[in-house]
DNA sequence: CCTACCGATCGGTAGG
DNA sequence: CCTACCGATCGGTAGG
């Protein structure tokens, strides 16, 4: 039974439902279980929502929008810099954005699949859209001489996957902050392991 | 309905089983569905396996020690050697593991939560040993001058975390095999994105 | 490997 | 937001 007395009912649902859906999974995650942990009936659940579905809509397609918007500042604040300092930046706003919400980082990265047809299409579309845009951050670096010439693809692939798994284990108490992180994940991909 | 006669019975439901915990996940994915499937009845399925969740420790049991195996002898192979030839091969052994089975690879790196207690907790030590080992290549590779000085627990995570999506995206029958991934990637994590 | 079947639980609706 | 309830489906067992 999770209380929270700050926040509009629908919001507080929402937010024990992520927690659920990040330990359990999307499919194994039951409205008996988040009308249990909410304090109300499994049916009253639907004068909130109008299926379980739109609570993973929800709260995936918040999360793509926060990733969107920092991804947008993130390239406005370094239009005119270097290619290197442009992507420090977007590591960091991308890594903001997870660590701001581990629980809701974890159902948008993990439970994605369960949408149903229309909605897994606008999120593909979506995620190929950013993983393009942040490719063109690439190629430019490369055109510009910055980069080697590489498979952009295949770069972008791995620094997104790399950032994307870093909810699983970032701690938010520990002693490391999101910059630290962002730093030493940067220095990793931008200048590699070798001296 | 899917048609393979020349392995046991046992095997065909497994492969099966795999396939579908990949597309639907390991809880959506219903004893029904692999009977349907298998073209027998859904009971009979309990004729080869104890439950269903001894079919999810068959999958993901066998792809650890498929990992560690591959671990084990690219380490073998390159015990003089200077760390960096080192980390190639442990790259591409790991690589190789994942492209040689993409349905069992996804659905060991997505469903191993669903394992009960026990074998979660058995899994769990596993990857941290997995992770471990190569950490402590990182380190010599520090200790031997040949990598700069860094946080090495979040460059074994960054590397494993982009090695294990390639089974997203990797098409085997795509024009790049498994060894040019793996020098593409390690060129990526090794010497960086810069000139 | 099949038929027949079980208790439990699922997402969701009706009507207040 | 509740009570009362529905049809469907779940993992699994008994007994052959």
């Amino acid at each position: 039974m999770v209380n929270l007395t700050t926040f509009p009912r629908k919001q507080q649902i929402e937010q024990v439902a992520t927690k659920l859906f990040r330990e359990k999974g999307y499919s194994a995650a039951s409205m008996r279980d988040l009308a249990a942990e909410t304090g109300i009936e499994a049916a009253s659940l639907y004068a909130h929502f109008k299926s379980k579905e739109a609570i993973l809509q929800n709260i995936i397609f918040r999360m793509a929008d926060e990733f969107f918007k920092a991804l947008e500042s993130a390239e406005k604040s370094n239009e005119r810099k270097d290619v290197v300092s442009k992507l420090y930046k977007i590591i960091l706003a991308h890594l903001q954005v997870i660590t701001e919400d581990l629980d809701a980082s974890a159902v948008f990265f993990n439970e994605w699949r369960h949408l149903s047809d229309l909605k897994l299409q606008e999120f593909l579309k979506l995620r190929d859209n950013y993983e393009n845009r942040i490719k063109a951050v690439l190629e430019e670096g490369v055109q510009k001489g910055e980069f080697r010439k590489m498979d952009c693809k295949i770069a972008v692939l791995t620094i997104l996957s790399s950032l994307n798994w870093v909810h699983t284990w970032y701690k938010p108490q520990g002693e490391r902050s999101a910059e630290d992180i962002a730093k030493e994940m940067g220095d990793l991909l931008i200048l590699g392991l070798v001296k």
